[in-house]
DNA sequence: TGTACATCAGTGAACGCGCGTTCACTGATGTAC
DNA sequence: TGTACATCAGTGAACGCGCGTTCACTGATGTAC
């Protein structure tokens, strides 16, 4: 897997997170255990907990490196709507195992510090994204939520499998562009 | 809990049922163990085995039920998208036990034919709801599938806790009746 | 109406297993002198 | 440059526990005669 320079790892935390990470795109966060993890990591089973304490931890500091990527991604594609959603859309599909801990709070410690950073981060980035797409500004704030919740919706429908049906599945990013261009190019 | 007349209980399987849901509405659909649920239902730890075989068929009946619930719910709320969107949010907020589990095929026998029929009859009466926002016919594929997508997206995000610091948590179904008003309504 | 029997929903004891947790230990690295 | 020591990341054996599963049994209900 990784290489292994005498008895330290050196990167044991990192490997445990991309462990994480990729078993929760496989199959879900909740499928797994802490021993099962580290037999996929390749280090002993008790190194999660050395870590990170317990599965929560571990949760948590993959919710706060997802929202921190999240806000960079968003960030890199600009102002436009149309190219902030889809980067929405395209880092729910492409970071599926990021993504579904983060907007899954039960998984984690919410109130972390770091998570919040970056959730606060990622939300001014896709307001100011959606404020260019809010036409009356009296209906700014209801606008900027239907404009979260298309994305948002369309990334959960798409992961759940839900648009597999519809010519979608195999694509999800054009299909989100191309929907989110119907729906705001005026 | 529930009356017990005797040896036989009469009810288990709704019992068991019953207090899935509730359990998963409670903490999620996978922090529970047959055994927890049986100690739930106030039934002997073979139970829920007994009837379902594992928790993969005891989740499948839960969403097998819940889509039925669910088309009936959206088709009371009649042509209309606005009524039938609203709904949509209505039945995710008031019945996220079933809510959560429908959406989440990986917990359970996404194949199985009772399901496919639910959600079949769900999809075809959203649709149609869905075609009374769609303004130019050649948009309508994308259209719909962005109308779910809005309605999808404020569920899930109000589900998760997102949307509670935006004056949304406390009442999401006028909140989405209102977001949908000010995206469609002409 | 009464008896015998088949059916089957539900029970509860017993099992082997994987889990999280604990803890003494290992050994690589950095620092003081 | 060389030695001694502190630090700490990571290991692996051992533990007690709750789990799913199995299986012989219980007892309520329906049916045949």
């Amino acid at each position: 897997m990784r290489e292994i320079n005498g008895y330290h790892h050196g990167n044991l935390r990192r490997a445990i997170i991309d462990a994480a990470v990729e078993a929760i795109a496989d199959s879900g966060a909740a499928t797994w255990s802490l021993r099962e993890l580290a037999r996929r990591a390749g280090v002993s089973h008790a190194a999660p907990a050395h870590h990170f304490g317990d599965k929560a931890g571990l949760l948590t500091a993959v919710a706060a490196e997802g929202y921190a990527l999240f806000a960079d991604a968003l960030a890199a594609a600009g102002d436009d709507f149309l190219e902030v959603g889809t980067a929405y859309v395209r880092f729910a599909t492409e970071h599926r195992g990021y993504f579904e801990v983060m907007f899954r709070p039960a998984l984690y410690r919410a109130d972390d510090p770091e998570v919040a950073a970056g959730r606060a981060a990622a939300s001014a980035i896709l307001a100011r994204g959606a404020r260019t797409v809010v036409g009356d500004p009296g209906r700014a704030p209801m606008m900027e939520i239907a404009a979260w919740s298309i994305v948002h919706g369309f990334a959960e429908l798409w992961l759940s499998g839900a648009l597999r049906d519809d010519d979608v599945g195999t694509s999800p990013v054009p299909a989100a562009r191309e929907m989110l261009r119907v729906m705001y190019e005026r």
